[in-house]
DNA sequence: CTACCCTATGTAGTATTCTTTATATGTAGT
DNA sequence: ACTACATATAAAGAATACTACATAGGGTAG
């Protein structure tokens, strides 16, 4: 290992979140609790570092759904390694291997 | 319940580290991770809003051990309140909380 | 049809957190 | 003597997080 990015504690927990299958915005918010003002700004700062990539889904799946369309992401690799290297610098992330969300597919 | 204080996501987080045993600046550094930027800064904003009460260790100790004098913290009753109320607002601040420190006595 | 709630994302401005550097004191190595 | 490591705390400036508010479509209550 590893030069891999340094990241805050509340990105690292995001990436976590994410990576436990709380693929979108407001599912991050309401799984973490954290408002709005942290989780946005954030995935916008993770995707333009590369750690995240993000994706429109398909407006007609949301429109059916009576909705509005969602924006999900994923971890590229180097959000991974990012992740990896956070969960050694903040020992209590670890903790947070959480309860894989049930994936509906 | 409750109008307790609202705290950031990190001010829970070293409020639950401080009732897990962990009383003072260098051993929650270590504990969490966090950098001596963060918890300090944090550990004086929480003593001026009462949610902790600080404490020099006699001198003579720290002499004795061969080491800085530490500040010792514990939570207020306000600051049990709001780290109650932190743990209502974010979900998975309970699941990071450190393991009880062993106290030596 | 007006008001309000729900999902979902986003912004402005302020408050907090992070990086880096510094202080003081002691121990150990070269 | 100089360098490095370890325990503790702290400050300054840059980056990030939080509060409060905004936007927008759809549903529901009156």
């Amino acid at each position: 290992m590893e030069t891999a990015v340094r990241i805050s504690h509340t990105s690292g927990l995001i990436l976590q979140t994410i990576r436990s299958g709380y693929i979108y915005g407001f599912d991050i918010m309401e799984v973490t609790g954290l408002p709005s003002g942290t989780i946005y700004p954030a995935l916008r700062r993770l995707e333009k570092d590369s750690l995240v990539r993000g994706d429109w889904e398909d407006s007609k799946i949301a429109f059916r759904q009576d909705r509005p369309p969602r924006r999900y992401y994923k971890l590229t690799r180097q959000g991974k390694d990012a992740l990896a290297c956070a969960v050694e610098r903040y020992p209590l992330l670890a903790k947070l291997a959480p309860e894989e969300k049930a994936t509906r597919r």
